[in-house]
Parts: C-alpha cells; structure tokens; sequence
RNA sequence: UGGGGAGUCGUCUAAUGGGCAGGACAGCAGACUCUGGAUCUGUGGGUCGGGGUUCGAGUCCCUGCUCCCCAGCCA
C-alpha cells in the first residue's frame, strides 16, 4: 500500500525514473489520499479470444496492482447473454495464468452483481432517476437526435415512481417480449454527450446465460454494469480503452447517484500492431471463414497463437512494459514484439542443427561407415546449459541454400572448390557437384582435412563459413512449418479497391509447410512446446500436431538476417 | 456540423511549477565471432503550421490544420 518500492519503479535503459501518466495520477491519488490503495482489474467480456492487444492491459492492470502493493482482479463482464461462451471464459483464464499473473481467490463475474444491480436500479426508479421506456428500439434511436442535434424526451418519460416500478418487476417476471421495453436513466436528452441522453440500463432478452441460465430474462447494459461492479469490488482505479472516455460521465453520474465507492476511470490507448488486425469482430472472421485453422494458428496475434507460435510469456511481458502507455492513437512496429521474443530466447533457447531444405553432401576421403561424436555447446549465451554430442559420419545433410555454383560477391558459404567449416566439426572443401537431368543440383562432394578436427587447424587458417548440418544416417525426419507475417501491408486496412476489405491484404505465404526436413537426433524426445535454436535459422517450437516419430516445429522467428540484407543489395538469391 | 480526446526521429516513447530534445525498435557503418546469430562501437533522423510572451518555448498565450471516439436494447 502507499508509495511503491523504488526497485518496482519502471526505468527506461538509461536508468532515469520515468512513469506513465497513470501511474503520475496514481501516486498523486495517494499523496492526496483520495485512496489509500490501488486496486485495479481486468474486464474482458468472454465473447473471444484475448489477443496481444489485451496483454497490454493485462499487464497494465495487474503491474500496477503489484507494483503499488495492491490488488489486481479478474471479472468477466458477461452481461449479455447472446454473446457470451462457456469456451471463451476457459481460454481466457488460461492465458491470463499463463501470461504469469495471479487474481487468487478473486475471479468476479459481473453477472455475480445481477440482484444488487436490481436493487440498485428500483433505488433509482425510486429517486425518480429512471424510468421503463415503451419505445421501439427504431424510436428510440429517433428520439436520441444526432450529433447536433438534442434528442426528444421520450412519451414515457414522466411516468410515476409507481408505474416504473411496476414495470420494471414485470419485466423483470418475463411478461415483456424482447425489445418491447427498456429502462433507462433519466438525465438529459439534450446534452451534448450522446451517452447522457437517457442511456438505456436494462434491455429484455430471453436468452439463457453461461452462468446464471434462465434466472434473468433482464440484462444490465455495459454503461450500469460495469462502474457499479468496479463499486462492489472496492477498485479505486478503473482502467480502459480511450472509446470510452465520453462515457465517463456517465460512470460518474450512476456512482454519484447511488452515493456509493466512486473508483476513478482512467482511459489509454488500445495497443495496434503492424501487419494484423486486433478487433474480436475481424479475428472472429478470419477464423470462421477459414484463413487461419482456428484462433490458436500461429500466424493469429492472439495469446494462444503466439503461446503455439513459440512466444514466451518473458518475452511479451517485456513487450507490454516497453511500448508504454499513452493516450495517443499508435501503432507498433511488430518488429519490436520480435525483437523481444528474440531477446528471450536467445538466452534460453537451447541450438540444435536442423537442415531445412536438405542437399546430401559427400566426404569423399572421409571413411566408410565411420562415425565420429563431437561435443557442441547447448548455448553459447549460456555455458551452464551444457554440451551435448552429435554424430558424424561421411555422408551429411547440409542446407540447399548454402550452396551456390556461381555465387556472389561477399558469399562466405560453399561453392565449387571453397572450403567451409562444419559447425563444430571439420572444414570440408567442394571438389564435385552431381546434377539430376533437369540440371537441378543433388548432391556435394567434398573432402575434409582430418587436421581440423573439431574446427580449428593447427595452421590456423580461417574460413569465413560455418555450416550446420546432420548426419544423414543419424538425422530424424521432421515437418517444420514456416510462418510469415498474415499481412502484406503494415496497415491491413490500406486498400486500393474500392470494396475491398482487409482480407485484399493477407500474406499469401504466411504459411510455408516443409516435410522431410532432417534434424539431429538429440531431438527425439523434444517435447510439445519446447522451444530451441536452429541454428543459423531461427527459434523453433514443437507444435501440439507432433506426435511419436512424428515431429512437427514452428518457427517462431527467424534470427537477424544480415546476409539476406546482402543478398537483396548484391541482386543474389 | 455538437461533444470528447490526441498531435515529439521511419515507429513507439521521455523531457511535469519554461532551461542542452533523451531512449528503444527499425536503418546505416564498423569491430568481434566456430551461428552472416549474439555482443560492442559509431552514425543519420523529430517537437503539425502560423503568430506571439520570454534572455530562453515541445512546454505558456492566440490562431489555424490533421487524426481518433460518440447517434447499439454491443462492450
């Protein structure tokens, strides 16, 4: 409680103390003893799948609480029964749990407050403050006005407390059809707010709810919900997206009128991520209509499709506290999400060989049916992750790409008659290159110097090259799916044609699937969600899809790629 | 058009009773390297426009411009 501890306080790099304009209204709440704590929580209506854009505000909410010694709740805001699943309340917890936060015995349902929102709404009707509306939704909507102009008072509005009340409880019974009646707040039909021009609280819907089945046939709207349920729960900092700062007034007004906790709304603005989209509604679309396999695909920015994709929950916390919290409109870069899952693994990620595209290569000196282990470091960022053995042997896998018959300027790797290093075992030279009729090559022959053993020469000579590679008598067969960004554009929404959608702008290859890809065999019992180095290549992960013998990876991200920088200068590849 | 918000390097984000516009990602250049990885170093690049006030303005005043949100019985 109070002052946070000075080592929770976010820094930049530099080390200079920096704090986002909520936590500046937070600690002034606290010098000025408004509160006496932080209390904050997150609010996800469990109608989808939580996507990077919600982590934001997880960690937002849940930071805050820990880092000012407070509480951090976990409320579902499932008011609205034709919408809400089961399914998604599930999903949900599992990825708040496995971003690394903790709500303890703290997960509230909004729909838990359904009878004190009751009692608080006939206060209401009581106070003269709200009133049963007969008004089609169509009239309704006329009655409202535009933006300037003030909007009508309903017929119904002057009905006695009497009348309302009646209304009101046999609406409440069920005697009403849907959206035969409505009640609302009675404040202003002339402000200039749309939100104040008698917001409507309770709408008639029968409908079964996940929780609370067919106890209800009235369902609080968003507006009366959600402040009330910040109320009951002692929140003292509501935190939300900037959509609804015109709506604060109106969260005050019902918390005022109750006389009850007033919990301050804060608003930031929502997370955009370049090259995807983060709406429910267009997420929901490229699931149903099938250009993903579901909302955990590894190419969706949801956290069950990062989490298959290969992200650690490190590596997206550190995302979230350093794109920083604002109240501008902004996009970031995606490249700096990859930037942290790179930053992540590689300090954790185990190397490993595995040839993605393989090209036999034959040690023409090197003896018959002899196999040789060399001892390879597990990772070089991190000595105490060990070595591990991997065999050798005269006939090699090696990647397609890392021979050229007639390679560029500045191509370190091989080509007829240059010698490169093979990772951690020997240098081989390229004496012959065998072609199919089609002219495609299929096979290398080399010849290796026995002197560089474990890849170093007693003369010392360097070779610019190192190569990963298996043995192909050792190798496992493996299916390695390759993804790409989903969308073309940084921005998926710029189209050119008129009635296009952001559907124009999907990433035809974002899925590249790879079989009969060779990795070393220490793979054998990777386990589902493992992640590791392909060396040279990129972070890989074991997908669900594997099974015994049958190993299926996906690359999360390729590693920094400065020679493909090269290559597309040089004109190459 | 009424109301509510927001404009700082390419992209995010600091600079808070006016005081050298800083950092990160991205880019570029180099060093190092048994991953063309990692690491290290260096480098270019910004205050929406126009007026003011001031010794001094991203910050204060005036004015203009641009962008976002609100007319669901969605959240």
């Amino acid at each position: 409680m109070g002052e946070p501890a000075e080592e929770s306080r976010r820094t930049d790099e530099g080390g200079t103390k920096s704090k986002d304009f909520i936590r500046q209204i937070i600690d002034k709440d606290l010098r000025t003893g408004r509160y006496n704590g932080v209390h904050t929580r997150f609010p996800p209506e469990p109608n989808g799948y939580l996507h990077i854009g919600h982590a934001k505000a997880i960690c937002l909410n849940f930071g805050i609480a820990e880092e000012y010694g407070g509480l951090c709740n976990l409320r579902f805001d499932d008011t609205n029964p034709l919408r809400e699943e089961e399914e998604y309340v599930q999903s949900i917890i599992e990825d708040v749990r496995w971003l690394g936060f903790d709500w303890e015995d703290r997960l509230f349902y909004a729909s838990d407050y359904f009878d004190q929102l009751y009692e608080w709404a006939v206060q209401l009707i009581k106070d003269g403050k709200a009133y049963v509306d007969d008004l089609s939704p169509e009239e309704i909507r006329q009655y409202r006005g535009t933006l300037t102009k003030p909007g009508r008072e309903s017929p119904y509005r002057n009905r006695s407390v009497e009348e309302n009340l009646d209304l009101f409880e046999r609406m409440r019974r069920g005697e009403f059809p849907d959206g035969s009646r409505v009640l609302r707040a009675k404040i202003d039909m002339a402000s200039p707010n749309l939100n104040l021009r008698d917001p409507v609280m309770y709408r008639i819907i029968h409908a079964s709810h996940h929780r609370t089945g067919d106890k209800w046939c009235v369902y609080p709207t968003y507006d009366w919900a959600h402040g009330q349920s910040d109320s009951i729960e002692g929140i003292t900092h509501s935190i939300c997206t900037l959509e609804f700062e015109g709506h604060r007034p109106l969260y005050d007004w019902f918390l005022d009128q109750l006389g009850v906790h007033h919990p301050r709304q804060i608003e930031f603005a929502r997370l955009e991520l370049s090259h995807t989209v983060l709406s429910k509604r267009k997420l929901r679309l490229l699931v149903e209509d099938g250009y993903v396999s579901g909302w955990d695909d590894p190419r969706m920015p949801t956290l069950a499709g990062l989490r298959r994709r290969g992200y650690t929950p490190e590596a997206i916390r550190n995302f979230c506290n350093r794109i920083g919290v604002a109240k501008t409109n902004s996009v970031i870069d995606v490249a700096l999400l990859e930037h942290c899952v790179r930053d992540d693994l590689n300090k954790r990620a185990q190397r490993v060989m595995a040839v993605l595209r393989p090209l036999r290569l034959v040690i023409d000196n090197y003896p018959e049916g002899q196999v040789e282990e060399f001892e390879v470091e597990n990772n070089p960022e991190d000595p105490g992750m060990g070595t591990r053995k991997v065999p050798f042997s005269r006939v090699l896998y090696v990647e397609r790409d890392d021979f050229m018959e007639d390679p560029p300027r500045r191509w370190f790797r091989l080509a007829p008659g240059r010698e490169v290093r093979l990772k951690g075992a020997y240098y081989v030279t390229c004496v012959d290159v065998v072609k199919n009729e089609a002219g495609e090559v299929v096979e290398l022959h080399c010849t290796y110097d026995p002197e560089s053993r474990g890849g170093v020469t007693p003369d010392g000579r360097k070779v610019r090259g190192t190569l990963h590679w298996v043995s192909a008598e050792h190798a496992l067969d493996a299916e390695v799916r390759l993804y790409d960004r989903l969308f073309l554009k940084a921005d998926p929404e710029d189209v050119d044609e008129e009635g296009a959608d952001f559907r124009a702008n999907l990433n035809p290859n974002s899925l590249e699937v790879l079989t009969g890809c060779k990795v070393e065999p220490s793979l054998a019992d990777a386990k589902v969600g493992d992640h590791c180095q392909f060396l040279r290549l990129g972070y890989f992960c074991v997908d669900p899809d594997s099974a015994k013998g049958k190993l299926v990876f996906n690359r999360t991200v390729t590693l920094r790629d400065t020679w493909g920088k090269i290559a597309k200068r040089v004109g190459a590849r």
